[in-house]
DNA sequence: ATGTCGATTCCCT
DNA sequence: GGGAATCGACATA
């Protein structure tokens, strides 16, 4: 992939480092401040990285929300407070959450799209492996899409329920701060039946890898 | 045992 | 932009 990336990655790289549980206290507040953040996936010795482009919202309370029905054996993660990761599987794909709230309130962030930074050989490869029989994925549909990007960072339900804000805790999969101050723009979300109208989908203005 | 329903993805028109 | 693929979970019979 030898295209130029995107407009953001153009920007003022930031030291990386780790995310304040504090910045995940309130849902919309979390999916407006990953924007931007670095998710990090360590393993054999290869890394893969990217910045989040695109997340979506689901508050407490949500009839949209997978907490909306209370809790059961396989949504537990939701509820266990800032920083888990919650990760579902739909039809073939997983998808990836970042918890946010505390412990019982059941809320959380989809991430919806990453920009890939690091690791772009890695990620390839675990597309085209998932995605026997089918063509190969190219460009920007490598990671523009919540199920693409798990299958790109090789997410599966292993995550459900690790710490994404602790590095060595984290089984190689984490979050770090902002590498960017990104442009922000909203709509209502994507791809689900209730609360339609909702807007609570954020994502970096103009950037080619959001979803959709 | 059978039917329905997704916080999706892919291919085709 | 529409429809098929596809799989587990859940409700109903």
């Amino acid at each position: 992939m030898k295209r130029a990336m995107s407009g953001i990655s153009a920007l003022t790289l930031r030291t990386p480092g780790a995310i304040d549980s504090r910045s995940l206290d309130d849902v919309v507040c979390a999916a407006r401040g990953l924007l931007g953040c670095v998710l990090v996936r360590e393993a054999r010795g290869h890394r893969r990285a990217g910045i989040i482009v695109e997340t979506e919202a689901y508050p407490h309370g949500d009839p949209a929300g997978h907490a909306y029905r209370g809790r059961d054996a396989r949504n537990g993660s939701l509820f266990s407070g800032a920083g888990c990761a919650y990760v579902y599987r739909i039809h073939r794909s997983f998808c990836l959450n970042v918890v946010t709230g505390p412990e019982g309130r059941g809320e959380a962030v989809l991430v919806r799209a990453i920009e890939p930074t690091e690791g772009l050989d890695a990620m390839m490869r675990a597309r085209a492996r998932a995605t026997v029989g089918q063509r190969r994925p190219e460009g920007y549909s490598l990671t523009n899409g919540p199920g693409k990007l798990c299958q790109a960072f090789g997410i599966g339900l292993e995550f459900d329920g690790s710490d994404l804000l602790d590095s060595r805790a984290s089984k190689g999969l984490f979050l770090l701060t902002r590498a960017t101050t990104p442009r922000i723009a909203v709509s209502a979300r994507i791809g689900i039946s209730k609360a339609r109208d909702a807007v609570l989908r954020f994502f970096i203005e103009d950037n080619p890898w959001v979803s959709r």
